[in-house]
DNA sequence: GTCTATATGGCGATAGAC
DNA sequence: GTCTATCGCCATATAGAC
């Protein structure tokens, strides 16, 4: 592969990359993929065949990132509270800097279940690897809670007001976007602040 | 109307509702609707007129009931304890009939927010009517949280694990969906323990 | 590799018979 | 009020010139 066909196929997957996690796979144009790569329509199929080849090679893109990055956190070797710090700000930022990504991946995995499979699969994601770590690491820290609990309620609390940001910013800022969006960042700590409270009831 | 027209109208919102809720306003298609209903494809039109009048029709609806249903928990004069527990065992019924309403909600509303501020008109939501008793309850009972992170804290956990339902069921319990619907039932209780425990320390 | 032009199919919407 | 038939558009995809 030359350096140009390469440098036009990773303009492209971008291109198509915002495209559809924006406006989701149904909602996608392929036009509008062109334009905002700034080629011509057909080049997207001279590169990628079909839309659905497209947007598998972007969506498998995407999860293969974010599993790396959960991986990376959990092995860490320090204590609970530095580690739940660590994963609330590395999140925090992330969908600061992409709001439409989880609605976007749940939304699409909802609607095509199947396909995750195969995707985890080739995104070479060990769920035993996140889980196990925590769970001795809990115990030997004398907490009882049961990680799956743990790790779902630190993920929602997260992830949640991002998905349902359009609804929460209008019931408690009435719209007001910039104000919303510090709020999300003070959240960084007033999460950690929250669930090191609730640890403290597992004793 | 004629009672004929209204019953047929029914249906079709009902088989519409369906539609659009699991496969997205992009995603759904007329003649699926019409097929669900069982009737000929240019009678939706005949009813709606258009795709996105019967989208509007059939969200608003939504939209209307699931606000009602918030409102009155939240105005119940009892502890904060018992208007956790009432609203968790609420909102994890609803949802475990309806798992795909959250991922359809933000994800329609995220794409088109615009719609929203109109549709919570029509819909008569007050969030003050919301936020202000719960202050109030949280003050008087000597908490110290803010009521935002309180109750974006407890939305988060209950519904969270219902958008990201097939990645955590997936990690969690290799994909047994049996298995991962009796864990979001049993969260009725573990979610009310972990917040009440994490209240005590706003004490 | 990149473009213009066009084929092909599907979908929302309408016309008109009954 | 409900159906059949069809229109017209738009989106994906391909053919072929350069």
């Amino acid at each position: 592969m030359t350096n140009k066909e390469k440098q036009t196929e990773e303009i492209i997957a971008e291109a198509a990359r915002e495209v559809f996690v924006e406006k989701g796979m149904a909602g996608a144009r392929m036009q509008e993929i062109a334009d905002k790569a700034g080629i011509n329509k057909s080049l997207l199929h001279y590169y990628f065949r079909s839309k659905d080849k497209l947007f598998d090679f972007v969506f498998s893109k995407i999860m293969g990132k974010i599993g790396g990055m959960l991986q990376g956190i959990m092995q860490e070797g320090v204590s609970i509270e530095d580690k739940i710090g660590k994963f609330v700000d590395t999140y925090t930022d992330l969908l600061s800097k992409n709001p439409f990504l989880p609605n976007f991946i749940f939304g699409e995995i909802t609607r095509n279940p199947d396909g995750l499979i195969k995707r985890f699969a080739s995104a070479d994601i060990k769920p035993n690897q996140l889980l196990d770590p925590l769970q001795r690491q809990l115990n030997k820290e004398g907490y009882t809670i049961h990680p799956h609990d743990f790790i779902l309620n630190l993920l929602s609390m997260v992830i949640f007001p991002v998905v349902a940001r359009p609804i929460v910013e209008r019931i408690f800022f009435e719209g007001d976007h910039k104000a919303y969006k510090e709020y999300l960042l003070s959240r960084k700590l007033s999460i950690v602040d929250f669930v090191m409270k609730a640890l403290q009831g597992y004793k």
